[in-house]
DNA sequence: AGCCCGTGTTCTGTATACAAGAGGGTATCC
DNA sequence: GGATACCCTCTTGTATACAGAACACGGGCT
């Protein structure tokens, strides 16, 4: 395995783990679509100097969350929902692949993949979890395991990328119980449909899925987008 | 227009040019995987400092073409057959989805596409071009526009980062006349069957000419390496 | 009053100096 | 003779110094 796609790389370096700060400050709203900064101020808040704080904004550069200006300081992208559907929509189609798949793989392998999931999103709505955050990362979870069943890591490495992309306004989708009930549902049917083989049909209810949660994902990002600051600024077009 | 996405960045950073030499060098096999360097050597090469070619370098690493050992130098990363099948893989379904959604398009854009890479390939056997290079770039170009056409500019961006992984061993696919022909002859039946709406027909074209192309690029790939270096080691997997 | 030009500050891009660890070779000990 | 421990060299990781360009501000001119 490379090291990069390593599920979560202990930062030995001074980059990755500057890199890892920024991003984590990028997903809690610390750093805000539209923030500028320069790499003084980046090195003074992490204590590490300029060089390996460079390494991790090209870093995130290259990943898309940040814009440099030549020569002129960094801005955070502001977040551009033309690209996040596209983003959703090869989200959608990685997992529909892998989904559709999934109807070459033995019955004891499908087993395997659909035992754990199981055992996580069939249970008793009394005993569901309601942490934002924790069900956040079980539905990350989810929906790696369903593209790591295609056996094609390359299509794992890509919807990881795609994952992370659009994690930012994804995560809020869970702070509404009503969306997290019908996060519970809605996977444990298309594990039930799995079960009896209905392959098509999971991959049919995936997208739906998907796309009540891209919508509402929206909705509550522009939300907390305003309540982060009280004003906000559109440029006519859909970013912000 | 992200800065990522221009078609031919041209080189203003140092950084950048150090990357496209690198990357041409490693198109090129003059650094052959499996070959180690330190950040010093290719400083001197390039005439830049040790900070812009660190720059260049973790980009390729990221990319997937280099690794580095820690303390230890760099080293061309071993061709990954299993990887560079993964990869092809992930090619098909973006050029196969990106024609299957042709069918939602309007005739007059459907027109627009089709029509320079009818003037490109339907042209007669003996006014084709034999230049492997410029072959290489026009059967970039039309999958590219295949995939272009479904809209979807992170499609577009995904299948441009995997099209240049694979480029190192696609381009030989072409230093064969019969190749050559091959290509022309399914570029234009993939052409026709677009022409008269047949759209899954040509899916399952390009999927074949695809498995074709990989296949023969894998032999081609191996004779080639058996001559940049009389010896070569196989480590017992299928990476060399 | 408005515009233009020059200057100064600031920030990135680049080069270089310094630190720390990994690897190999050699000498020594058993 | 073989194995082990030590030391030296080499390489990356990090910090800092320097250069060049972009922007902002202010003064002078029309």
């Amino acid at each position: 395995m490379s090291t990069q796609t390593q599920s979560r790389p202990r930062a030995q370096n001074l980059a990755d783990s500057v890199y890892q700060q920024l991003k984590s400050e990028l997903f809690e709203f610390q750093l805000l679509p539209g923030d500028r900064f320069t790499e003084g101020e980046v090195a003074d808040r992490t204590g590490a100097s300029r060089t390996p704080v460079r390494q991790a904004l090209y870093r995130l550069q290259r990943e898309g969350f940040l814009a440099v200006n030549f020569r002129n300081g960094w801005e955070v992208r502001p977040l551009d929902f033309d690209q996040l559907d596209a983003l959703y929509d090869l989200r959608i189609l990685l997992e529909q692949t892998s989904i559709r798949r999934m109807e070459k793989l033995s019955a004891e392998k499908m087993n395997w993949i659909l035992l754990p999931l199981e055992a996580r999103w069939k249970v008793d709505p009394a005993r569901r979890s309601s942490d934002a955050r924790q069900i956040a990362s079980w539905d990350e979870e989810f929906h790696c395991s369903l593209v790591a069943a295609s056996g094609n890591p390359e299509f794992v490495r890509v919807h990881a990328e795609v994952t992370d992309r659009i994690q930012i306004v994804r995560r809020l989708d869970f702070t509404q119980p009503s969306r997290i009930a019908a996060t519970y549902q809605e996977h444990a049917s298309m594990l039930d449909a799995l079960r009896r083989g209905g392959f098509l049909e999971a991959a049919d209810q995936l997208a739906t899925h998907i796309e009540c949660s891209r919508v509402e994902a929206r909705k509550l990002t522009l939300l907390k987008l305003q309540h982060a600051r009280r004003e906000f600024v559109s440029d006519g077009g859909s970013t912000i």
